[in-house]
DNA sequence: TTGTAGGCGTTATCAT
DNA sequence: ATGATAACGCCTACAA
């Protein structure tokens, strides 16, 4: 069943199939109902394939989500569909695994769909090399960093990472840790993970603190295992610390029952604290201190920006976005 | 960049363009590497579109995995990843929000990809209608028994649910516990949700236990904040329970951290059980007793299962396969 | 082994 | 407002 055999049926010509089906103007409401009846009656569907072989545009925005199973992200989706739902375009999910290249497959999908735009939930800076400038529609990247990429269609929304873990280093430094222990992803892989390091360093800096990287960083994927591996491998070490800050949420969970495992109760013995701000958090005993990003507003600065580069013309740009301290029952305030 | 641009670049022609890039013989090994060269270089990617267009069959299967986010779920598309990469066919993972009609989306994405059998992870048979006869390749239900769904070309791989939450009460009556409440999902929308409430009833019936759906039951969706929520109803009811089992781990976590709000420990003061066997469970304090789902068999099982339908025109069939009673550290028993 | 040409189902561009 | 026809990028006979 293709137009064709439409066209048959209802005597008029494919042209005029396709263009009552598309809901376009210049066709009679007679004939346009007509047509769409005799498709409905004979359940006719368009053929995908070619209709988007012969389109030049979409009316969509593709959203790329690096990583299935990203719990922070979750949220954000649900946001950015409802931003899109309010506007005229049409939204296109792809959820794709966390090691796979978003670059080439949003590349792809661009080929294939023709989006106006493009959101990447998740990336990695790595990835934006040469082969992105085949991309010609505006993009966003939301919870990355994208500044310093040279694309003039590249736009970002970010938490400022290199702060934000600051912030958490000192939030428990003013509870009067001195002997804190990171636990966080490759700095050498990720954007992200570098920067949560600096921003720790930083704050360890400021304050005198000495800081031993082969012996106070134990990094890995973001994940509950890695968490917990890397707090044993930690222990390990020898030296005892009274504070552990994990550069992700999950890290964080691992982290608290490899000390339960040794012994140490958190907060009693050892503080814990997180970054990413998980619901799950805040469902766990103890309640996992940790710095919330505010996924909302990642997500809805996303999609303006994105919709100002698609329909004003509007350059690229780089926000950051607040985030906030939550001092929950994991940490422990130790001074006197 | 199409086929003709290769072709003109390497002075070859459109159809010894196609077949170098297909895998076809005739084609003498100079030409083809020169070929794959010349396209690796420029970045070369078929046009999808094009090519499903002329194409009456795909070498794909088609995984739709619904619900992003499920961490079962994310094992079993990596081990179904292996299975299928030790074949001769090619993997299309379609990852889609849990609320959406599976059965649709397969449909539309059958239209388009034409893969030569369908796994589904996680469905609700509600879906499966009249409208999936459209379908006609083989299919695997995989999480969800679809026995009674009138389709030749549908076959399933689960687990009992009914058992496996009848075993989970009778692990807390062995333990001494009488005093049982249950939180899961509303049994009049979810097969597995029902499935698992009449393996609880069956268990109380067993042993002349009473159980009062309306005072000692709670649904909601499977998420920690309908656990923590529906821990906080059944508290407010008044009755004091020895146990609570959750019909799902995120649910058993939730609810872990409403008992704790309340003044009750796990397991000191009530003993919580969970069932699907997530990792999460192993990292928490205390860790999760749960019923663990064989993640690994239900996905090699299905692809098995697939294979022989596809190749072999095997009939569909319906498997159940072994779960296992975790007794880990949120049950105590309280006899003696 | 390689080249040529027609067609897949649709949209888009001209005419009418 | 409608019709005719050329693409879209690829695959696949069939011819060379």
């Amino acid at each position: 069943m293709t137009i064709k055999d439409l066209a048959e049926k209802t005597g008029y010509a494919v042209g005029t199939i396709s263009r009552a089906l598309n809901g376009h103007p210049n066709v009679s409401p007679k004939t346009r109902s007509a047509i769409l009846e005799a498709a409905r009656e004979s359940g006719f569907q368009l053929n995908t394939n070619a209709k988007q072989l012969k389109q030049t545009h979409s009316n969509a925005i593709l959203l790329v989500v690096k990583g299935v199973g990203n719990e922070l992200f979750g949220e954000m989706v649900e946001t950015i569909q409802h931003c899109v739902s309010q506007t005229r375009y049409q939204l296109l999910v792809d959820y794709m695994d966390e090691d796979l290249n978003e670059v080439t497959r949003a590349m792809q999908l661009c080929r294939e769909r023709k989006p106006l735009g493009v959101i990447f939930l998740g990336a990695n800076n790595r990835n934006f090399q040469k082969e992105f400038s085949a991309v010609d529609v505006p993009c966003v990247v939301v919870t990355n960093n994208a500044r310093g990429l040279p694309f003039e269609n590249l736009s970002s929304v970010s938490t400022d990472d290199r702060e934000a873990a600051r912030q958490a280093i000192e939030t428990l430094i003013s509870m009067g840790h001195r002997s804190i222990a990171i636990i966080g992803g490759d700095p050498a892989i990720s954007d992200t993970s570098r920067l949560r390091l600096e921003g720790c360093m930083a704050a360890f800096a400021d304050h005198g603190i000495p800081f031993d990287l082969n012996r106070d960083y134990r990094g890995g994927r973001y994940s509950w295992h890695n968490g917990y591996e890397a707090v044993q491998a930690l222990l390990r070490g020898g030296k005892s610390y009274t504070a552990i800050f994990a550069a992700a949420d999950v890290m964080a969970i691992g982290a608290i029952r490899a000390l339960w495992e040794s012994g140490l109760r958190v907060p009693q013995d050892v503080s814990v604290m997180g970054l990413d701000g998980l619901p799950l958090g805040t469902y766990l005993v103890p309640q996992l201190a940790t710095v919330v990003q505010d996924s909302a507003l990642l997500a809805t600065r996303g999609v303006k920006i994105l919709l100002e580069a698609m329909e004003n013309g509007k350059p690229a740009c780089h926000e950051t976005v607040p985030f906030r301290i939550a001092r929950r029952e994991s940490i422990r305030d130790i001074r006197g």
